[in-house]
DNA sequence: AGTTGTCAAGCTAGT
DNA sequence: ACTAGCTTGACAACT
């Protein structure tokens, strides 16, 4: 069990998500902003490593622009070695990847160019992923969008578009169980008519549901994860106490994530944690499982 | 130096 | 009609 965090780490002292507007874009603004970016992935990679944390969401702001028309700066090519390196370190730590595209991406919108938008910022994901020459256990994770008035059809543009996706953003593709609009099960209507993985949002579950217990539903999206795609990736987080339903944590409740924990006894996953203050939680939480481990 | 309006992109639910 | 929330605030113009 791998556990990490998204994102933003707020201890290194840089972010892998600098920006600047797109006003002020060129390709040299470009160029100096992806070097920083990479160069504090790299930093971040290594903090996580020396803290027993391999599980890690690469922010979508790495490139940024990556997939507007604006951006016609060859950022792959001059990067390459860099991502090359990335990936090797990743590999070598045996660390887990997810990346997670924004709310703007809509596989399932009756617009079709937010649809055109979307399928090149997934292949803009899907590239990145592939520079760094990860297997395809690297996920990217996508809710299934809005609901446009009926759910039904909603799913199944969903499912049209997903199949012609090309197969390498298809192979890294998976669905997440969102907190009011699609539940698990709505998620594993759509594997089964796709075949795409369910990561498995536990807070998300909590608040919207059929029914299932959390063990049940572990073992539900656990099952449409095939062995090439690794194992079930999880989001965890717990409810702020006192605060708006929804609301997450600002800090990790240990005795409440010891217990969703005992629910996937037996069962292998990768979870991340959805937390307010980031690595700080990861590092108890990944502290804890260690301890819990026999033989450490 | 500190504050604040605004930033590529969408949809839903709550007020 | 407007805004918060969503995986994540931060840029840049202004005082």
């Amino acid at each position: 069990m791998r556990i990490g965090y998204p994102c933003i780490n707020r201890s290194v002292g840089c972010t892998a998500s600098t920006t600047f507007r797109l006003a002020s874009y060129s390709s040299v603004r470009l160029e100096t902003c992806i070097r920083n970016n990479i160069s504090c992935l790299r930093k971040i990679l290594q903090f996580n490593a020396g803290n027993g944390l391999l599980f890690f969401r690469i922010p979508s702001g790495l490139v940024p622009f990556a997939s507007h028309p604006i951006c016609t700066y060859g950022w792959a090519g001059r990067f390459a070695k860099d991502f090359r390196e990335i990936g090797r370190y990743i590999r070598e730590n045996n660390m887990r990847i997810s990346m997670h595209p924004d709310q703007f991406v809509l596989l399932n919108s009756t617009d079709e160019e937010v649809v055109l938008r979307s399928v090149s910022e997934l292949k803009y994901h899907a590239k990145v992923l592939d520079l760094m020459r990860l297997g395809r256990d690297a996920k990217i994770q996508l809710h299934v969008g809005g609901v446009y008035g009926d759910k039904e059809s909603a799913l199944e543009r969903f499912a049209e578009r997903y199949a012609r996706l090309p197969r390498q953003v298809r192979k890294r593709l998976v669905v997440e169980n969102d907190g009011h609009l699609f539940s698990l099960s709505d998620c594993l209507k759509l594997h089964s008519l796709t075949g795409i993985p369910v990561l498995f949002d536990s807070f998300h579950h909590s608040l919207n549901n059929n029914g299932e217990s959390m063990r049940n539903a572990i073992l539900l999206a656990e099952a449409t994860w095939a062995v090439q795609d690794g194992p079930l990736m999880c989001d965890y987080s717990s409810q702020q106490r006192g605060a708006k339903r929804g609301t997450h944590a600002s800090t990790i409740n240990l005795p409440d994530f010891a217990a969703f924990v005992s629910q996937a006894k037996g069962i292998e996953l990768d979870i991340m944690l959805e937390i307010k203050d980031k690595e700080k939680s990861a590092i108890k939480a990944a502290r804890l499982i260690s301890e819990a481990k026999p033989g450490n």
